[in-house]
DNA sequence: AACAGAACGCTACGCTACGTAGCGTTCTGT
DNA sequence: ACAGAACGCTACGTAGCGTAGCGTTCTGTT
């Protein structure tokens, strides 16, 4: 998993690489078609990396991360919320498709595992518990709230719509579920007009 | 994945590839493989199952379920904790990884996402929300929480430290969780001693 | 007991992808 | 100009796929 970048064929590999994955999913992409597309020869993919699931990472590097920065606009609530947005957006598109066939193969894989997991998961948990702590200081989430817990049941919802239940995820999801397990600060309301459907008060919201 | 079990072979095909997914996990299981070890020809397995994930799907059957029927002994909360022990238990377990291996599967093949939501996926889900709705009858669950999300919550963040994030999962998460973001009835506390160092509060874990 | 049909075993394909070896050619920096 | 890295090309051997063809055994009728 870990590549050498530096390579005047890099580029294409992993452009090759990111368009079959694209066109006919994780299964589709192969060394040999990788080398192919890439015009290159097989030897030369094999020389930089060791499968497709490492080649399929350093893809996803810089197509990934930008997409997901942990917002510090508003209220803690807010933030949550459109970063959420983010996730769900990205898990509808090409690039979130790329990552979560990873996240499918690090089951077999304890080198994609790893390597997800401490250039993506790790980072973004860090960013959502730090955030949350800033709000904890503020005053906007109860201090005895576990962060851990409620991080894991967040993210932990989205996950498992779109790898287990396969249920629809849209934007609208983000704000039902941050409303509706959302750790404010004691006695808080939402403003009128702010209810999009969502099924929960803002009393039965409050942990 | 429409298989046809009456055949005298069947059974030692699915112990096979039972075995071998235990031993090699499921990049390891193949239809020769499993047609050498059940001393079968590769034929014949292919004439009653298309893949691998087929075979597996069946044999999981008797050996999943009976694993994680939902109880109805006490309360909906101590109900919650000990159906989300054994999941945990479950995921811990042999039965569990090969579940979690299909799970993994589902992302690229459809046939094996739509036969693990019809097989196993909606029926719990349905257990729970039928549980958590008898509760709502009872008083013992605001009336005003929405199930849907409270059902993705909890088991999302299951699966989203066995799958993603990769942390330490076991029994005492299941408590943890339960009473973390748990819907309780209007100004529910638990009875004293019932606390595990669970870091919420009764009045900050209601919804 | 005879018979038909299903189930099974066996062999042998052609195909794709894997991962590596050997060796000659081109690029790059100093 | 030169060394070393990077690359291309061909050619392997191996594994697993999924299927075809054909003969053998089992099973349940009548």
């Amino acid at each position: 998993m870990t590549a050498s970048p530096r390579s005047r064929a890099a580029a294409q590999i992993q452009d090759a690489a990111w368009e079959i994955l694209a066109e006919r999913g994780l299964p589709g992409v192969t060394m040999e078609e990788i080398a192919a597309r890439a015009g290159v020869a097989k030897t030369t993919v094999y020389r930089w990396w060791p499968t497709k699931s490492a080649v399929l990472m350093d893809a996803l590097r810089e197509r990934l991360l930008p997409r997901v920065a942990f917002p510090e606009d508003g209220s803690v609530r807010d933030d949550l919320v459109s970063q959420i947005e983010a996730v769900i957006d990205l898990f509808g598109s090409e690039t979130g498709r790329a990552y979560l066939a990873l996240v499918a193969e690090s089951m077999h894989d304890g080198e994609v595992a790893t390597a997800l997991r401490e250039r993506y998961v790790d980072d973004q948990r860090r960013a959502a518990i730090e955030r949350l702590e800033k709000g904890k200081r503020k005053g906007e989430v109860l201090p005895e709230v576990d962060l851990e817990l409620l991080v894991d049941s967040l993210y932990g919802a989205l996950y498992y719509r779109v790898l287990v239940s396969h249920a629809p995820l849209d934007r609208a999801y983000a704000r039902r579920l941050v409303d509706g397990i959302w750790p404010g600060e004691p006695n808080r309301r939402r403003p009128a007009g702010d209810d999009g459907a969502g099924p929960s008060t803002a009393e039965a919201s409050m942990i």
